[in-house]
DNA sequence: CGGTATGTTGACGAAGGTCAAGTAGGGTGG
DNA sequence: CCACCCTACTTGACCTTCGTCAACATACCG
């Protein structure tokens, strides 16, 4: 599924949405990743050229833009929690800018896969010294578009973190996370880190 | 002047403020331009770890944290505001990322300059066929910083487009457009562009 | 069972980073 | 007013990283 962002906005329920940006000659970057409880398309804002592109099966809860702007109007709360989530987004896309402005190949890999590893084990603080296995919802070349790389150079770095025995890819879309905290050293952030590793 | 964001928030009245990045190993990376009328800082988040750097003289209407959040209860046509102003930086970072993720170095230099020619072109269409004199807030240090580039390479991307009668330094941080449109054409994007060229 | 998508690996080259030397302004103290 | 110094800027030489092109492998789907 691929498309314009249309004049409507709603939250993720199920699923992966990911907004990219592209250039005339075709070049693509990634510039949101949106999973459930996740907000899409601005309030007040008509034009954003984004395009929307469900990586796995979606489902949303939308609305058309206008009716929502006036129940944005009623109930002001609403607006609130917008606020918020607008901010964590805006957190969100600076750790990222770090991550494409001044990351090596390996790091941004090793972050782009801590973001799934430690939701997991955010949910089971236990993982953290096991086997965490992944079901990313991106192939290789999706994978570069949301790091900034060729898809050749994400392979070449699964390989490499395989050789290391801290990943261990598996099919298409599946890896184990050998090693978290070797992982987690190779993202090149310290300890607490925001939402990128 | 440099340090922690502290408890608080406002608005930039005159001058630049930057917010960056930094890794342990030093490595910086800019994630905020913030110009007079925008907004510093998250109500409803205590921490994010940003330094605020004031490029230029800075002049900002300030609040505690508290205060401004009971405010911003009372008085909720501001919060709209906040969540326009939000939604604005997140659209102006998004269009950062694909810069950083995508672009050249020449892309990159181009889009830079293009942000302050276009500010003064806004102001007066009829530059667009003049030259067009900017007084850059930034050292080439702090343009890497902001494009993901080291100041060598920035320093060279300013030679070659004074080679090819583009643009011309002057002195520090004087920067004159010649050809507004051959800049404009070089930043890689298409004609309407967003707030980054 | 064959075909298309996706992934891996190798060889090579180009873009940009690093290191190093030298230059140019701008401000300060003599 | 001039000499000096400190900071920013420029330019060159070299090297690393990553992108590109290409061949091949694997997996998924009809």
């Amino acid at each position: 599924m691929d498309g314009e962002v249309p004049d409507f906005v709603g939250t993720v329920l199920t699923g992966t949405v990911s907004l990219t940006k592209i250039m005339p000659d075709g070049r693509i970057q990634m510039v949101a990743m949106l999973r459930p409880g996740n907000f899409l398309g601005h309030p007040y804002r008509a034009k954003s050229s984004y395009n929307a592109v469900a990586s796995t099966s979606v489902v949303m809860c939308g609305f058309r833009r206008k009716p929502f702007e006036r129940l944005l109007r009623k109930i002001p709360e609403l607006g609130q929690g917008l606020l918020e989530q607008s901010s964590n987004e805006l957190d969100a896309a600076r750790d990222w800018m770090l991550l494409l402005g001044r990351k090596t190949a390996r790091e941004k890999v090793a972050s782009f896969l801590i973001i799934f590893a430690r939701e997991k084990v955010t949910q089971d603080p236990s993982l953290m010294k096991k086997q965490i296995y992944l079901d990313l919802p991106y192939t290789r070349a999706e994978i570069g578009d949301f790091l900034g790389l060729s898809l050749e150079t994400v392979s070449r770095q699964f390989s490499a973190f395989k050789d290391d025995s801290v990943v261990d890819p598996d099919g298409k879309r599946g890896v184990t996370v050998v090693d978290y905290p070797a992982l987690l050293a190779e993202t090149g952030n310290d300890a607490d880190g925001g939402w990128l590793a």
